[in-house]
DNA sequence: GGCGCTTTTTGCTCTGGCGCAAACTCCTGC
DNA sequence: GCAGGAGTTTGCGCCAGAGCAAAAAGCGCC
């Protein structure tokens, strides 16, 4: 919980790390330079929270490696994953859309490392670098759209058919060739599928229990390897 | 689908119209005259789409009154509804989020009145008018909340609990008092319901009819009076 | 005023997937 | 090397809600 014990703004960091991500890719090094002394650069463990749902927004960050899942929490204490973040994003930006507080829970969903700024900055790296603005809020355009298309999902389609896509969504965004096929880059539960399917780790395991019968997948505890995605992209079809 | 058969420059458009709508409060009287002046004003009828999924984003639009439905249309044929779209809200603005295609249809929901402008207005809109842009993203952020919202509900609410938090809100943001309560203004088939809510028009239809008997609400052909909504907030919440 | 279409209601059946329970397996830490 | 906990598998029974079918009720139009 305490950010400062292990955010780090020295050493310098390498500008390499910014310049071909898109909210700064039109930007000059001076610039990146600006930038990167103003932030902090932290790692964080697996399985913790960067930010909190409903807490005031202080800090605004840049995911370098790793993977988030942005998740929300129901009165009950039910968990809901309503996305993914890849490497490369930026996240936390409340700002961007006139909030004050975090609309939702970042966890790592594997080691990470994210540089962060205080929010107060947000304001004028939009109106000093050309292209953040733009670039982030195609950021926020994806994501508006990414949620949808699960609503969607949710409405019409069966729990196989949208853990297959998940699946697959996964592999696509995070996917590691391997030998036999293609592993998701990060430890992943039957419960995390779940959470992300609107389904019980119950069924998850009942058809991944089935799939890997039929040669489609591969699993060990925490990891999932794709080994025929075409015939996941068949069942996802109905 | 000939937008321009009734689309009407003349006479005049008031400037009441946008000087208390946040997108353009902040503005002065000279600067909301210039964009009436751009504006093209339309009527549209029940149940048509003002623009689609797919299309080519051209113009971008303000709806004065009436209510608007953003639906997604699967690949078989079946609808789901997004969110609902009040007066006073910007719509159909791909290029705030960097696309050139809308990303959902807009169906009115209502027979509706709206204004609208050539997308290559927008970055001037953005440039010029202060607070534009910010109250733009405001409303993105709140669909994106409301968005979310609904993935965590469909994720976790039973139908019954759905269907009654549907109504509430449809209620709160649309209600009109009537004598026996508050009904919602806009025409509403237990289709529309079903499509909004995730479920069947059936599983709507034996709902409602079992409020009804209750007297919790009241319901005609396309209309629905919530009697006593706190009833209705206490099936919701489980 | 009556015809025809849309919307609503209701009954019955069937099933996907949840809830519960228990056993098993595999890591991790000591 | 072993104990304990986290993660996974599997069986069984049940039920919310979908699907199917058909009738009834409104409403608009001619």
């Amino acid at each position: 919980m305490d950010a400062s014990s292990s955010r780090k703004t020295l050493p310098r960091l390498d500008e390499r790390l910014l310049t071909h991500l898109p909210p700064f890719s039109r930007l000059e090094k001076r610039q990146i330079r600006t930038i990167l002394d103003q932030a902090s650069s932290r790692r964080y463990a697996e399985g913790v929270a960067i930010f909190q749902e409903g807490h005031s927004a202080e800090r605004f960050y840049m995911l370098l490696d790793g993977y988030i899942r942005v998740v929300r929490i129901t009165p009950t204490g039910e968990q809901v994953t309503a996305l993914h973040i890849p490497p490369g994003q930026l996240m936390g930006i409340a700002r961007a859309i006139g909030r004050d507080t975090y609309p939702a829970t970042a966890m790592t969903a594997s080691e990470s490392l994210a540089l962060s700024w205080p929010m107060h900055l947000w304001d004028s790296f939009v109106a000093e670098y050309d292209g953040f603005a733009t670039e982030s809020y195609k950021t926020l355009g994806q994501r508006l759209g990414e949620v949808q298309n699960k609503i969607v999902e949710m409405a019409t389609q069966q729990v196989e058919q949208r853990v297959a896509n998940a699946l697959l969504r996964l592999v696509n965004q995070t996917g590691r060739k391997v030998e036999n096929g293609i592993e998701i880059d990060f430890p992943i539960t039957r419960q995390d599928l779940s959470e992300l399917t609107a389904t019980t780790l119950h069924t998850v395991s009942r058809l991944l229990s089935g799939w890997e019968k039929q040669g489609l997948v591969e699993s060990r505890r925490k990891r999932i390897v794709v080994r025929d995605a075409h015939a996941l992209v068949v069942l996802s079809q109905k």
